[in-house]
DNA sequence: ATAGGGTTAG
């Protein structure tokens, strides 16, 4: 009954369900604390954790991966601590989840800690903790380490692999993706719609519009494989980087599923690339219906327009934020300095040293001019 | 037996 509620989001029916239980078991209060967690309540899901009189090793990953999902690194950090510290031993779901929390922020030391964690307590690196460990050490770059643990796994599975091509494509090493696709097939494991994810957009990130375009046909023709929206996002990406506008807009007309804001996006952003105000319009239009309130979309739209000198446009998107109240916020990002995960934005007047930033910038900004790169200064900063 | 956990575009 809770977890009926739960699942449709209902956390109030939930919990009045909840209290009637005469004596809730654990897992009743497991299914009460995903509930808050996976909406989002996390405050709440902790007074739950907290007030839990029994807690075994499925309640301290629900939070902690409760933490993660919510990007609370620091108190999924600490509720890690606290629950080594109370003799609890994490099993394999906890790794697994606490890996994906590090791959998620680049979060390269805490990451490096807990696979050290796995060997030293005798673990074997299991294909979940492994899978979760090659995602890790890709994201944070360091793909030839991803490469190494997924060579010292005892057995992998389709997501190891998905997970190392999925990690070459990032790191714009799409040969190495495409090479490590065929090794899975020569190993006999049939590629799945995550396998194409990767390879698309390894060949995307590479410009290999031909091999991309080659594979995306195979997938439903040589695989029983039938392309969903972020396929064509990875096409539509493909194309419009290499300034095939035209081929992108006419894919996602021609598209037998419903577009959808990614879709949309992506050729946006291509239309920011190859300076095409004409398609730019088309999307942004598209995109608006699905995110009306997003600044970025906006800002993208409008610089288009000013980098065509197109005044008259910037300002009808002016007004169309207005109407629509759309505000600019600032977006935060981070990085991990020993240690530490800084946070920051842009122009951020917290940040001590922002003095130095800036002149590191500067210099960046003039040796990348004597390599003749034009930066786009006149634009609307994106926040 | 019931609860949770690894891969996916820009």
């Amino acid at each position: 009954m809770v977890e009926g509620f739960v699942r449709v989001g209902d956390l109030v029916s939930a919990f009045e369900c909840f209290r009637r239980i005469p004596n809730p078991n654990v897992i009743s209060w497991v299914t009460l604390l995903n509930g808050y967690c996976k909406s989002g309540c996390i405050v709440e899901g902790r007074r739950i954790f907290d007030q839990m009189p029994e807690k075994n090793v499925v309640s301290w990953n629900a939070m902690l991966a409760g933490y993660i999902r919510c990007l609370q690194i620091d108190e999924a950090y600490q509720l890690f601590m606290m629950m080594r510290k109370e003799g609890k031993d994490p099993d394999w779901s906890t790794f697994a989840c606490a890996l994906s929390g590090c791959a998620n922020l680049a979060a390269l030391q805490v990451g490096t800690q807990l696979h050290n964690l796995l060997l030293k307590s005798g673990h074997i690196i299991d294909i979940f903790a492994g899978n979760a460990l090659i995602t890790m050490y890709a994201r944070c770059g360091r793909i030839l380490t991803a490469r190494q643990v997924f060579d010292e796994m005892v057995s992998v599975d389709l997501v190891s692999w998905n997970s190392l091509i999925a990690g070459h494509a990032l790191n714009g090493y799409a040969k190495a993706a495409i090479s490590i696709f065929q090794e899975m097939k020569k190993n006999g494991v049939a590629p799945d719609e995550v396998t194409f994810i990767g390879l698309l957009s390894a060949c995307s990130h590479a410009g290999m519009v031909d091999d991309g375009l080659e594979l995306f046909y195979s997938m439903s023709r040589d695989y029983p494989i039938t392309p969903v929206a972020e396929h064509y996002a990875c096409v539509v990406d493909l194309l419009g980087r290499a300034g095939r506008l035209g081929e992108a807009l006419k894919l996602v007309k021609g598209m037998p599923i419903k577009a959808n804001a990614g879709i949309w996006g992506s050729l946006l952003g291509a239309c920011r690339m190859h300076k095409n105000p004409e398609v730019a319009n088309v999307a942004a239009e598209k995109l608006f219906e699905f995110e009306p309130h997003t600044t970025s979309n906006y800002v993208l739209l409008s610089n288009i327009h000013a980098e065509a000198g197109s005044w008259g446009e910037v300002e009808r998107v002016r007004v169309l934020m207005k109407e629509r109240g759309v505000w600019k916020q600032p977006a935060r990002s981070w990085i991990e300095i020993k240690n530490e995960v800084r946070s920051f934005s842009s122009d951020d007047s917290t940040e001590p040293r922002a003095a130095e930033v800036f002149m590191v910038l500067r210099v960046l900004n003039a040796q990348m001019r004597n390599i003749g790169h034009m930066s786009d200064s006149s634009l609307l900063d994106c926040g």
